[in-house]
DNA sequence: TTGAAAAATTCCTGACTGGCTATATAGTTC
DNA sequence: GAACTATATAGCCAGTCAGGAATTTTTCAA
């Protein structure tokens, strides 16, 4: 038997995956997925605006979905915990077995209907 | 070494996600943890109305989310694939264990510094 | 102290969305 | 067909949020 979700949690359970619910800030955790980097890395390796990425590290810090750690000017940000890596592994994994079945339907559709053109 | 998520599906895994980031979808998600059910029964047990939970089941049908069923009047809905319950699943976790961790934290700030009232 | 660099913050705007009410559609029963 | 039920849809409003431009804050170096 599986546990379902506490009402008492209810909220933040939503509020981390409202994080991972923006592909910008998809992007930006897939760079720090490489390791640790600054914000200015970040924002270069996004091509996102500086602001921006300031902004959406700082929702992402607060979710408690990255670290953050000052040394001199710079900040460097990196992931908390495994979980992001886990949730993205898991929904890529079925978003392209989704690509497959559709392959698979189309094959099928056109091994029966197709012609040459 | 861990596949990063490739460009091309980036929105779509952020669209699964976003599904997951409302509270009311996740209630809606949770009733129909227990086994498929129609509309009505959703609405009742999750105390929406009737207008919401149509459409957020339309929206996670067309995610992928949900399968749908028309028998007569009625139309019944049920989880399509485990996604869903493997993610809850850790993101629940995740959250006990930093509830965990904050408890533990504050235990050993009283045990250094809280006196009896 | 002045200047420069990195990051954060503020303000603004446009787009999206959750929830509501009312209405429409589809299917059943009489 | 008329009445009824279950679901879907349309329209509206208020709140939220992503993005950009400009400014501020923080820190280091000269």
């Amino acid at each position: 038997m599986r546990t379902t979700i506490p009402d008492e949690i209810l909220d933040r359970v939503a509020e981390k995956f409202r994080m991972l619910g923006d592909p910008t800030r998809l992007v930006i955790l897939r760079a720090l997925m490489a390791g640790e980097k600054n914000v200015g890395m970040v924002v270069t390796e996004t091509g996102q605006g500086q602001a921006n990425v300031s902004k959406h590290l700082k929702l992402l810090a607060e979710a408690g979905m990255v670290r953050r750690r000052k040394e001199g000017l710079q900040v460097f940000y990196s992931l908390g915990d495994p979980l992001v890596e886990d949730l993205c592994e898991l929904v890529c994994g079925t978003i392209v077995r989704e690509a497959q079945a559709d392959v698979e339907r189309n094959r099928k559709i056109l091994k029966t209907w197709g012609g040459r053109s």
